[in-house]
RNA sequence: GGCCCUAUCGUCUAUCGGUUAGGACACAAGCUUUUCAAGCUUGGAAGCAGAGUUCGACUCUCUGUAGGGUCACCA
């Protein structure tokens, strides 16, 4: 058996607000690939734009990932054998390659300002030319003295081929290929130098990224070849589409705080299982899979090449699934969240009947928590409603009164046992004539849970109470 | 506009030249504790178009079409 090299994957984000689902993805899917080889993924965060910055992100991502159950073995909060993972803290670093490339000859200063590009920009625009950089190279190369930008030296214009794990042969034209900054003029460098730099300090060995970066790849290849870094493999992950049209997912469509998805009561397994599957697939019919089964049926192959729209109600379904999948301790836990009012012993009762109805534990907050209403108040009979059908209203009395002795008599520990002794007599009498008046004394709805659930969990002293004042009303 | 990428039911996908093109979500119908929800059963629903390669193409090639990405001192 060879020793196989240690695989390195990292999530690199920049911290310029929350964490959404795109992001998410790739975190997964380079952690995902890494714990299934035995590698090590690496947390590294992007900080070398300080005007996009937003204070509280390092946080904000650190906790999103780790609600998901996305762990990592190097990063920003735990240290590493790379320390510091902030690349603010490691401009060391890059101005040492950058000095590398300097002496090579395949770095130089930009003596444009900022407004001189943007007119020659716009001439070439006007023109309708491409612009490029390349073709306004100063005649006479200064010495960098860190108050100007630092360009990188294109030497070879060609075309560009290199392979992707997942797209396969890729190529560009020679025009895809320009005189990029490596150090802005703030001294920060910018992501096309930082994260190669990165990559290499770390032992990066795959690199796994949206498509949006397609385009900077040759860009990369020619900084590679430069410095003589064989480059790590390349992981391109296909887009995440709006549920709107076919653009990338965006805020409104559903790219929203990731956090936003635990405040709402969602599964984190739910959550990994969707997005996982939103560009990966491992063939077969098994879609729902905890994070072990996920890690465990990993792999580059099959990761597509074509976009995914974000289907908010397959993410709904998934989650309904994983909440199946939970303990009862879980469960109640996160049904206590949302519905405090009620006690602790009857939410225990009504686990199974609240999880039954629920997609997202947050429902409970809305809608849901109606059906659940009449478990905390009793109900105002409405003689009309609690007539089924055209039955009378002496026969609905009739009916009431003899369920109430049956109540009385039988036990009525579970919705079965109730059942039992109730449903004998509806069939003689009808089902409808008895069941509906029935369960509408109990609940006070016309749409409501089933009578039997409802008796068993309101309690045989309730449930008489209720019937009887139900007759009371239908009496008067 | 230049360069690049992508293309199977409405949506997510399986298929790695030979299948009645399979599954899931959603939808519809039926069944069940004549309601609601859940559940179960059943159903409709797809290879972008045109050439070529081949005994045989959803699968390979080309062209077209459509959609997307990218052309920053953002990542």
């Amino acid at each position: 058996m060879s020793q196989e090299k240690q695989i390195v994957t990292r999530f690199a984000p920049s911290p310029t607000g929350f964490l959404h689902v795109g992001g998410v993805r790739t975190a997964l899917y380079a952690w995902a690939f890494a714990r299934k080889h035995g590698g090590r993924f690496i947390l590294r965060i992007e900080d070398t734009d300080k005007a996009r910055e937003v204070e509280g992100s390092i946080t904000h991502i650190i906790e999103s990932l780790t609600w998901l159950g996305i762990d990592w073995d190097e990063g920003v909060d735990i240290g590493g054998p790379h320390a510091p993972y902030l690349q603010s803290k490691r401009l060391e670093s890059y101005k040492k390659y950058a000095n590398i490339l300097i002496e090579k000859g395949y770095a130089y200063p930009d003596p444009y300002s900022e407004e001189e590009i943007a007119e020659l920009r716009l001439k070439a625009e006007q023109e309708k030319r491409v612009f490029l950089f390349r073709d306004h190279r100063p005649e006479t190369i200064g010495t960098w003295d860190g108050t100007k930008p630092l360009r990188f030296k294109i030497k070879e214009i060609k075309e560009s081929r290199w392979h992707d794990a997942v797209r396969g042969e890729l190529h560009a034209g020679p025009e895809a290929l320009d005189d990029f900054i490596l150090i802005k003029s703030d001294g920060y460098p910018t992501y096309n130098f930082a994260h190669i730099i990165d990559d290499l300090e770390m032992g990066v060995t795959h690199i796994m990224r949206a498509d949006e970066f397609i385009a900077s790849v040759p860009k990369f290849l020619a900084l590679y070849e430069a410095l003589s870094i064989t480059p790590p493999i390349l992981v391109t992950l296909p887009p995440i589409l709006g549920a709107e049209g076919t653009k990338k997912l965006s805020k409104r469509d559903g790219a929203k705080d990731i956090l936003d998805y635990r405040n709402e009561g969602y599964v984190p397994e739910a959550l990994v299982n969707f997005l996982a599957f939103l560009g990966w697939n491992p063939g077969g019919d098994k879609e729902i899979m905890t994070p072990r089964e996920i890690i465990e049926a990993f792999s580059i192959e099959k990761i597509h090449k074509s976009g995914a729209m974000f289907n908010e109600e397959k993410l709904l379904w998934m989650n309904k699934e994983h909440i199946r999948k939970q303990g009862d301790e879980v469960q109640l836990s996160q049904i206590k969240k949302f519905m405090p009012q009620y006690g602790d012993e009857l939410l225990k009762k009504l686990r199974p009947l609240i999880v039954d109805r629920i997609s997202f534990y947050g429902e409970l907050l809305s809608v849901e928590q109606e059906e659940f209403r009449l478990f905390l108040e009793r109900p105002v009979p409405v003689p009309e409603k609690l007539i089924w059908k055209d039955t009378s209203k002496e026969k609905t009395i009739e009916y009431l009164t003899n369920v109430l002795t049956r109540i009385q008599e039988g036990s009525s520990g579970t919705p079965d046992e109730v059942k039992s002794c109730i449903m004998p007599y509806a069939d003689t009498e009808g089902r409808g004539n008895v069941l509906w008046p029935l369960r509408v004394s109990l609940s006070g709805k016309e749409k409501s849970i089933d009578p039997f659930s409802l008796i068993a969990y309101l309690g045989k002293e309730e449930s008489l109470a209720r019937i009887n004042s139900a007759i009371g009303a239908l009496k008067a």
